[in-house]
DNA sequence: ACAATATGTAGGAGAATTCCTACCTGTCAA
DNA sequence: TTGACAGGTAGGAATTCTCCTACATATTGT
């Protein structure tokens, strides 16, 4: 699963805006959601694969990061479209000034 | 299916960029990939479902066309990992620079 | 009116996703 | 060394996704 496919799932967006803040252990990531603690370990898992989060061992305690990389491809692939919306706006911006002239 | 499930498919990445370029018609679409017509359809679908396309009717033609809403959505969501993957670099510059001194 | 064109919908097969419980492994602390 | 803790893996059920062929609908040109 690439990147979109892994941000596809509101619980791994929310997996990610956790690790956002500050690096966290998986324990104390699966203890933000309602749903069984090997299964948030299956999706950390998903990230780890699509290289969004890293994982360091510390004891017997892992710790997950954020990885820059994908996000910064992420952001470049939203480029063209971020231009596209902009446009957008910015022909908004002067069909409103016409109307008011 | 929300903005991020529906791009989560690579055949549905293809038409959101074919349609960045310009509005096309369902079968224009359809002619650009090897899977069947109603299949490209379904995808058109999601798309429409998810508010990143929209379609309008010109006799039998139906023209689809991006809509510049969901992609500045993305680009706001991102924004916070954006700052993230800037610092980092920032960091790393910074390392570097240490090193070369 | 009729055949051809453009496109969506129905139904279904197969694959992938998501969640669970049970279990295994490695580490720490007494 | 042994029990408790942190966390990953296995296997499976339920659901969703993706693709197909067949069919339905609307529009156009003759």
């Amino acid at each position: 699963m690439d990147v979109f496919g892994a941000l596809a799932s509101p619980v791994r967006r929310e997996l990610v805006q956790l690790l956002l803040e500050r690096p966290r252990s998986a324990g104390e990531l699966a203890a933000n959601f309602s749903m069984s603690r090997p299964s948030v370990s299956e999706h950390l898992k998903v990230l780890r694969d699509a290289g969004l989060v890293s994982e360091r061992r510390y004891g017997r305690r892992r710790l997950y990061r954020l990885e820059a990389e994908p996000f910064r491809e992420l952001s470049q692939w939203l480029g063209p479209y971020e231009r596209f919306w902009r446009d957008k706006l910015a022909g908004l911006r002067a069909v409103l000034e016409e109307d008011e002239s």
